[in-house]
DNA sequence: GACATAGAACTGACCGGTCAGTGTCGTAAT
DNA sequence: ATTACGACACTGACCGGTCAGTTCTATGTC
């Protein structure tokens, strides 16, 4: 087999992993069913990963820093507030539009105690995005005065609803106009 | 051992499995445990489960169907549309209040493929309380005309969140009143 | 006596993790 | 250019612990 570069392998395997982790729960995933999506030997995954629970929580990981990613790859300072978080809805939903299993892997995992620390830390790196979007939208006036951290966790969750319940023949902006016209409404100023 | 009638013997083995089953993840759980928590004997599980899986699976019906008892029990038909909705909302989060682990059932499980036709039924049950409520609320012109679907599914995402991400040291009341208050005025009829 | 139960002892399938053996590379001596 | 060698990545058959599910006996309850 041709060598790959260790970072390379690395991510292949986690690649491989997340595929595999989010089709079935985890007692029902076999190394071996990773290993053979990863197209190497079993043993190769010893040589990256210490045991089954690190390789999950890695691909865990890996998931929810490649959505980071695309977020810091798409988000600009120039943005109005309500441009921004139709921004942060938009590639989110695209992000897992076409690979919905791995939205497990974006609801919060209860069952690693132990780790959950690092987890939080993850998911606390996207609330920020919104919490940061909705604190500068209040400065300027566009928001009214809401709490921040309960703003951006209430836009998360609608969110997270869209990406659960959408249908096959749903239109991704038209979800996206519908969230953004309950949120926009809801926390703008006050009229009249 | 005194003697319980077969229904209530069920009931205790779901309540305990339900408490066990939220605590740690599947494969950590072992049938042991969940007869020790229930005070009964591990064959006797067997005589009312045929498995492990179906256990689990019963397990969380029980949790969804105590939900769903609780929302009929305390809804009632004379409450106009925005009442309803903070009544269903005040319910489930005074339901996972105290019992947070139970969440992880109230989260869609999407890794029991064959099962998840008799999951969703029980969702969508809940879902539709949300659903009728909102319809309610626009033939009275007291919400604008939005999806119902739509709506509905927004409305309990944000439920979900104030679920998972309050504090200890957050108030219920506090946290019903702000999520009122993004979601009302998000599907109020436009002013001015 | 009929029946339910506790719970200990048992069985065997299953699968995470190992490791001896194999292949591949870089390098250096000839 | 060829050969040799050391280092190390890779492989997959295999091992051994674990635990779901069964069976059985003693102990109750109706």
């Amino acid at each position: 087999m041709a060598r790959l570069k260790t970072a390379d392998k690395e991510f292949a395997i986690l690649e491989a992993a997340s595929r595999v982790f989010a089709q079935r729960p985890f007692h029902e995933v076999l190394i071996d069913s990773i290993a053979a999506d990863a197209g190497i030997g079993k043993g190769t995954i010893y040589r990256y990963f210490e045991t089954k629970d690190d390789l999950y929580f890695a691909a865990i990981l890996h998931v929810l820093d490649t959505l980071t990613g695309a977020l810091e790859a798409t988000l600009c300072e120039e943005m109005t507030a309500p441009r921004r978080l139709e921004t942060i809805a938009t590639v989110i939903l695209q992000h897992f539009w076409e690979r919905r299993q791995l939205l497990v892997f974006f609801q919060r995992e209860e069952h690693f105690p132990i780790r959950h620390e690092e987890l939080a830390t993850r998911r606390e790196r996207i609330l920020r995005f919104v919490q940061e979007t909705i604190l500068a939208g209040i400065e300027r006036c566009e928001f009214r005065g809401i709490d921040a951290r309960i703003g951006a966790n209430l836009f998360l969750g609608m969110v997270r609803s869209v990406n659960l319940f959408h249908r096959s023949d749903d239109r991704l902006e038209d979800l996206v106009a519908q969230l953004m016209g309950v949120f926009l409404s809801g926390v703008a100023r006050r009229q009249g």
